[in-house]
DNA sequence: CATGAATGAGCTTTCATTCAT
DNA sequence: AATGAATGAAAGCTCATTCAT
């Protein structure tokens, strides 16, 4: 079994996915070679255009199966959940909670995806406009149950919504000191989307 | 006509941001070529060079001079009013009115500056953070003024409502048909910011 | 037929050599453009990175690799003789000898590498050194056995005698129309520095 | 006369050579640039070009100037000597002596000027060979005065000494421990050229 | 005479991609 | 399927030189 590295044999699919994560995470996009990946790979250059079309597919197949991931661990934790309020707040700290948790995900996700021309207008993203959508609909169904209001679009709500945790979580990657927790920070962004900042409220 | 040589203008500063702004927004910052911001600014390559240090340092300049112009205009729009809960709002009209008037800068304040290590890692990006505590020190202003709920981190919901309204910049921009208005989306935006969604409360 | 590859040689190292050899011969080292030599060498500009670092290290290896050529038919010379005055004379004249059978190299060796702080004091140049040591080993050994005279230092006398050959390959190198041949120049030199230019000496 | 510098008032020529002299000496001619010859000359980029016709001008003029200095230098020294062979001596110690008192001019004479094709194929370099001549001279002046052997070719000669005598400044200038003085090496030299290594020889 | 902003050709070097094995 | 040596286009940047003032 001399060379063959960690992953079972074959799948050098994901073993590329793998690399370049890290790789990705760790220098950018653009400044990431792809003879690196191949090497944390273990795997030869050539053998990555086997796999993917080019440099830019790699960063849209690990953004469309780490999404993918987000997605399912995110259903997961709403599963159980019927009101829609609840669910708001177990988004944000679901979403932040992998901030922690997958760091290297989350670095990406971020930064090289929205990043440029390149990603956001000639690549459609569907798995981002499926995430956003999860918020947009519990919106929705908040508005139908009458728990919240229907005067704010849910298409702008979402957008909202998930751009108060986006740039928490850019904040939370790249800064060292935090005077609050991730969880403090879950919290009060879905406390101020609910309950607003209004002071002459009960929560 | 003090300055002017060779070229008819003189200016070539501020021609080759106005040129780099447009090709940045364009082609992203790292698939834009200095001598296409060359030529657009109808300037030697080799001229860009007397004026900035190098290709970063085009868009490090970009950045503070649209940024300062963007908290200028700002400040003037806040001027006048005394109501933290109304300059909430009008911080939003500005902000995404400058989607609209100045797609370009937006496109670039929001995409490459975020990017990546590069910029907000290294570079420390403090007209960025000033941008951020305007909002920061409105709600400060209401908590103390008994308007605002003082159970919110001010550091937390100016990250909160700078990043809703980024997403939705991003949005406007990649977007082309859009349901609703930038006005609509900054009422809505700070709407829910101040009241919140829940559906029992006044406005 | 081991490493061959899509070009029909596959010795790239040394053709690279072979070429840069050429080109730094003809137009030095500074006036040398790296896509020059990969054309003589029927060599992508790219594959000469694949086995030098830069441009210097070109001149470096190329240098390194034809001075141990120098010293190893230097060494063979002088193999089978005993006589350290003898040996000097033998010494001079492989060192001219050269001159006229790798001119190309002597070119380089002469002016390219004793040219300036890049090449004599930031790299260490131990061949030259190694060089110049067989020289003063020579003189030593002669003083030991009582037919050189003592109170002449071997480290200035290696560097005269060296300068010596050396000045007159720049010479020969140069000039186009020469009054005496190598054989002359070499026997000459040696005589010089055996018997001195005085007079009343035998020989 | 507040910008006039240290040289009266308008030989900038002068002025200009003893900038370049300096960064020469510092940097190598390819690595100079020639603003910086002008800033250290107080003077204009563009001024150089009203005095040299580009930059290898400046090089073989200062090497003009700097050579016509050392020729007068030496032509003094040797003025009151009739004997040749105590005129050898002197040369070599004027030579060696220059090296000391004008370090900067001998790292120039050395190594710039004999650099490449550009300099000692394309230009004839009158100057020097006027140097060399006045060794040959002064051999030929012993040979007639039957003080050295008739059987050493003056042409030969000229260039082993000088040879002698330039790799000695070379490793001079280049090495910072020496374990002899300049006086020592000119003295050795002119020994060995004079009476030889050979033992069984009165001084 | 003097200036110095502007020029732009030309350099080295990188790296995604290919393809003979 | 896998390799990795080779490719070569392309880019950022430098700097000797010019010329309008």
């Amino acid at each position: 079994m001399a060379k063959s590295s960690r992953n079972s044999k074959g799948d050098k699919y994901q073993k590329i996915l793998d690399a370049a994560l890290k790789v990705f995470a760790k220098k950018g996009f653009y400044s990431s070679k792809v003879s690196e990946i191949a090497r944390l790979a273990n795997v030869a250059d050539g053998t990555i255009y086997l796999y993917f079309r080019n440099k830019d597919d790699i960063l849209i197949s690990l953004f469309e199966v780490e999404m993918q991931k987000v997605i399912d661990r995110l259903e997961e934790a709403l599963a159980g959940e019927g009101d829609p309020r609840r669910k708001l707040e177990i988004f944000a700290l679901t979403h932040l909670g992998m901030v922690d948790s997958r760091r290297e995900v989350a670095e990406i996700l971020q930064v090289e995806v929205r990043q440029s021309s390149k990603f956001m207008k000639d690549y459609h993203n569907e798995k981002f406009i499926q995430y956003l959508n999860i918020i947009a609909s519990i919106v929705e169904e908040g508005q139908r149950q009458g728990l919240l209001r229907a005067d704010i679009n849910p298409d702008i709500a979402k957008r909202a919504f998930f751009g108060a945790l986006d740039e928490m979580s850019v904040y939370w990657v790249l800064s060292t000191k935090r005077s609050f927790s991730l969880e403090t920070a879950a919290q009060q962004i879905s406390r101020c989307f609910l309950s607003g900042l209004l002071a002459d409220k009960a929560d």
